[in-house]
DNA sequence: CAACTTAGTTCCTTTTTTAGACTGACGCCT
DNA sequence: AGGCGTCAGTCTAAAAAAGGAACTAAGTTG
């Protein structure tokens, strides 16, 4: 499988690896999501060579993730901004910041905590059904070929 | 910034990035979640080269995210896995299928749909708040720094 | 005994990533 | 006007990772 015809397999989880999955590429989305729009902002805060970022954020911008927005006409400068095809990836970015205090936390504690600003709370991320609002579990889900594939039905572990 | 390196980052997201975030190891853990377990079946399934397939396996066991379990005594098999904390990746499978439903399908429609055991209906996966059970969005989300960093506090887009 | 299966390993080539210098268009200071 | 700094990149050589395909090892099957 190479990595141009990934993004056409029968696979949502597939297709998605193919734009954001990459360490670069997850990185950059966690600077965006903290407000960083710009070109020096993201390469001193990340430590990534100049090149990468570039073509990173060229493919995030192909991808419709980012918007290409000028912030200054002479001289040409421009910013990334999330779209909302972009700002849809929370949920993904926020599972795994979750995953990460949870098992890979230090005995300094969280790096990051969360408040939601609705309740004023600090809170974690939860999976729930969108039908009956439980919380999802891997085991308590059946999966099912859909119409844009043919093969058997399997199940989850 | 190395990818040793990542894995001490004061932040979670990198953390998790340096476990699974790269692109044949997110597609082996979609394998597992639909069951799969042995070597060939990887290999068959990903067409992965049997390299790189050892080197992921490894590390994901080396993380505890798998388990190399014994099926066969002679010949000497294994079968890997998943544990509690790889269980665990699953909100982060499910909001990239989400994504990938959403935003990069085509004409034929999703490739696999998913039923809730608990409630017998085909569902999305929605991420909430823990605290009020309120669907998430970037937006009402304000990051403060933990214990784990020293930074000022910032906040989301 | 030859062929097959499973779970890898080895070797060599190709592609990606890294590190760091370089460019070009300006803006600011004196 | 000259020099310095900023921003958003591009270029090049070297190192690291991934790909492809053959090979090993231990046992099983016909």
């Amino acid at each position: 499988m190479k990595w141009d015809t990934l993004e056409e397999e029968p696979c949502s989880l597939a297709r998605t690896v193919a734009v954001i999955g990459d360490r670069w590429t997850l990185l950059i989305l966690r600077e965006c999501f903290l407000r960083v729009r710009r070109f020096e902002a993201f390469q001193s805060s990340l430590q990534i060579t100049r090149h990468l970022l570039s073509e990173r954020l060229k493919k995030l911008v192909r991808f419709g993730i980012l918007r290409r927005v000028p912030y200054s006409e002479t001289p040409k400068r421009y910013e990334y901004i999330l779209t909302q095809k972009g700002l849809e990836l929370y949920p993904i970015i926020m599972a795994m910041v979750h995953w990460g205090d949870t098992h890979m936390g230090d005995e300094r504690g969280r790096p990051l905590l969360h408040e939601h600003k609705s309740c004023g709370k600090l809170f974690d991320p939860v999976m729930v059904c969108s039908e009956c609002g439980e919380v999802l579990h891997a085991k308590q889900v059946h999966v099912h070929a859909g119409p844009g594939r043919k093969e058997a039905s399997l199940e989850t572990t």
